[in-house]
DNA sequence: TCTTGAACCTCTAGCCACTAGAGGATGTAG
DNA sequence: CTACATCCTCTAGTGGCTAGAGGTTCAAGA
């Protein structure tokens, strides 16, 4: 029983364009056709779009879903690289979320400012002024 | 007196390309320019480009840059909508951290999987795994 | 069998905010 | 006057899709 890109994307949540551009970039393998040249479908290709789907849901990037997809088709093998793939991508999410904080902590400063004139808005003043030390002192 | 294009990077940290690029998308009124066609820069740019600069560095996108700057500019103004866009920019920020911490606690379960083969592996199995992951998404 | 129309096809271009490189012109110090 | 650092424009690429044009195929109902 074979599925046409619609019940694909239906059963995945994964939009038929996004499911063709993985096609594209090798992510899925090119699945059979119909004589009109339409797609087809097997079970295992819902149970791979469902793995890539869940990977780009925790922020994976294609290059690291293309390794870890080649490392879930070897059942004997360690999990030591599977491991340190999402180590890394931990480490990164870890990083990104410190300069989030940072920034935010910034901007919460900024926005204490009370709706006076522009001339005196701490938020233009931060902006204009940072690193630069130039004038507007009072 | 007037600066050149390399001058003015190197005394904002923005890279020439970029320079360019935001004269092309308005952000920088365009220069004057020598007979043989270089841009020329006076010091207000140095003044505007690190405001965009740092803007950027708070992670602003271009369109409220430009938003910024034509308030900016206007002295008398109230700093309300200066106010707004600094508020809106805060919680998406805000909200881009939650959703990065959620994914790092998911994943920082995951990486406790100790090495073992990939067919028992809790990564791949999480990965694989056809449950929805509603709360992870972006 | 024929017709309708939903679903499919390919191809190109666009999104954001840059970045890289080709290939050539300009500006300035010695 | 030469050398060469710096500048110029233009095109294309990045990631991960998304949108649209313009045409074709499939399956259900008459």
């Amino acid at each position: 029983m074979s599925l046409t890109i619609g019940e694909l994307s239906r059963q995945t949540q994964v939009k038929i364009p996004t499911i063709r551009y993985y096609e594209q970039i090798g992510l899925l393998a090119e699945p059979i056709r119909t004589e009109g040249q339409q797609r087809r479908y097997r079970p295992e290709d819902v149970r791979r779009l469902n793995f890539i789907r869940h990977a780009r849901e925790l922020g994976f990037e294609v290059e690291a879903i293309r390794q870890l997809l080649g490392l879930a088709g070897d059942p004997d093998r360690s999990c030591g690289e599977v491991h340190d793939i999402t180590k890394a991508h931990l480490d990164e999410v870890k990083d990104k979320i410190a300069r989030l904080t940072a920034l935010r902590n910034e901007l919460e400063t900024m926005v204490t400012c009370d709706h006076r004139r522009i001339s005196e808005c701490r938020i233009i003043e931060v902006l204009a002024d940072h690193g630069q030390c130039q004038h507007l002192e009072h």
